[in-house]
DNA sequence: TGCTTGACATAAT
DNA sequence: CATTATGCCAAGC
C-alpha cells in the first residue's frame, strides 16, 4: 500500500542523535498482537508519565516498514488519531483489523475490551 | 537564542 | 458531543 512516508518536517531520527525515543520504542514492541495502548498509557509504562504528546512524536519519528507496532497506540478515545496523511490512518485501522480489532460506526474500537494490561512496567 | 508546531491527555465549560 | 485551556518536550526555523 502507501509505501510513502509522512515525513512532511522532521525526519528523525538517527539511530544515534535520538534523545530518549528508544524508551517509547522498547514499550511499544511489548504490545501484544491483537491489544491496543493509548499515547498516555505507552507514556506512563515507558516511565515518563504525562508526556503522552512525546510519545505521538516518537512513533511520527518512526521511519516506515520499521518494527515497531505503531499501528497498536490509538488515542484515549479508542480512535486512531488523524494525522497529516491519512492514508496512513488509515493503513493503522487496516493494519489494528487484520489482528481482529474492530471498529464501530464511529471509528473506535473497544477500548475496556482491547486494551493492552502489562503485569508490570518492566522488571 | 527563542518562538512555533505536533500520532496526546485531562479537566472544565 | 465540541471547544478551550494547560501541561509536556523535541525538532524546525
Amino acid at each position: 500500500m502507501a509505501a510513502r512516508r509522512p515525513s512532511r518536517h522532521a525526519v528523525p531520527a538517527s539511530p544515534r542523535t535520538h534523545g530518549g525515543w528508544e524508551r517509547i520504542y522498547r514499550v511499544v514492541r511489548r504490545i501484544p498482537r491483537g491489544r491496543v495502548a493509548t499515547y498516555g498509557q505507552i507514556a506512563e509504562l515507558a516511565g515518563a508519565p504525562g508526556h503522552a504528546r512525546q510519545v505521538g512524536y516518537a512513533l511520527h519519528a518512526l521511519p516506515d516498514g520499521t518494527a515497531v507496532p505503531w499501528h497498536r497506540v490509538v488515542n484515549a478515545h479508542g480512535r486512531v488519531s488523524p494525522r497529516s496523511v491519512t492514508d496512513w490512518t488509515l493503513e493503522q485501522r487496516r493494519r489494528l483489523e487484520a489482528e481482529g480489532i474492530d471498529f464501530d460506526d464511529a471509528g473506535r474500537l473497544d477500548l475496556a475490551r482491547r486494551r493492552w494490561r502489562p503485569r508490570r512496567t518492566s522488571t
